[in-house]
DNA sequence: TATAATGCCTCTAGTAACTAGAGGTTCAAG
DNA sequence: CTTGAACCTCTAGTTACTAGAGGCATTATA
């Protein structure tokens, strides 16, 4: 059995953080001390583990919540599980596309302009005023 | 003189989202009806384009607001804004690195399960459960 | 065993950038 | 002049935490 401070530093997950886990229901009520202090057993360090990683993998809440429903019931079938992941990887793949349309619009800009000027000339300020200076969709 | 009915669909932000700008003082107080509705005019099209744009570039409301200072300083250096855009590059190629991992990594769990069995036997809850499956960093 | 330092507790409020809804007023068309 | 759409303000909710206040519990040292 280890404190939460404990438990905090196996995970690298912050204190406040895992009392959130247990308000928000996705990580188990602790048990006490006498003192009312969390203490924490190899299930909960592994529930965590789980949670952080998932979260390191851009999971939201909510889909967490959704993979340990289903890690609670081994007999179901894991489709579920498998269309959380697909539709975590497609938005993924949909960020990345974005965040490539706007590096090259935000490439351009920022070679316009060399920072020497007065902002009355500047390309930065003018391009992010008119739309029409941009290259391509974003 | 145009409500803000009409503003809201010349520049596609949503009414609410426009009182809202107005509210953390990035868009200037509208003139008033005597009924106490807003009417904007040709500056105030202006300057919302201008967020919108930079909203959609990504940039924080805390950068609009330094970017909107320099305009209002025509004589200033501009050095300012293209640090705020470059740094604003360089926070969008971060993300796009850290998302590729992710990517890499989210593909390769989604693949290794057809989700045809059992949640038991699922290889994305037993890769999200353990990190030393991954392949790599992310 | 006493005390001090550290860690833990709960609770409230704050973050970013909006969005939703309630309850009421004004405008513009017919 | 009436009706319906659009507008007003205000409060509260969203996501996933983070920060701080004020007060106990535990642990290490003297």
């Amino acid at each position: 059995m280890f404190s939460i401070g404990q438990l905090s530093k196996q995970t690298q997950v912050k204190v406040p953080t895992i009392r959130y886990y247990e308000e928000i229901g996705i990580l188990a009520p602790a048990d006490r001390t006498e003192g009312n202090q969390r203490r924490y057993d190899a299930a909960g360090l592994e529930r965590l583990s789980f949670i952080k990683h998932a979260r390191e993998l851009g999971f939201s809440i909510d889909a967490i919540s959704s993979l340990i429903e289903l890690q609670g019931h081994p007999d179901r079938s894991c489709c579920e599980a498998t269309g959380i992941a697909t539709a975590q990887l497609l938005d993924v793949r949909a960020k990345i596309r974005k965040l490539k349309l706007l590096e090259k619009e935000l490439a351009r800009i920022s070679n316009g302009c060399d920072g020497e000027g007065v902002s009355a000339d500047c390309y930065v300020l003018k391009a992010l005023a008119d739309h029409n200076l941009c290259q391509r969709e974003h």
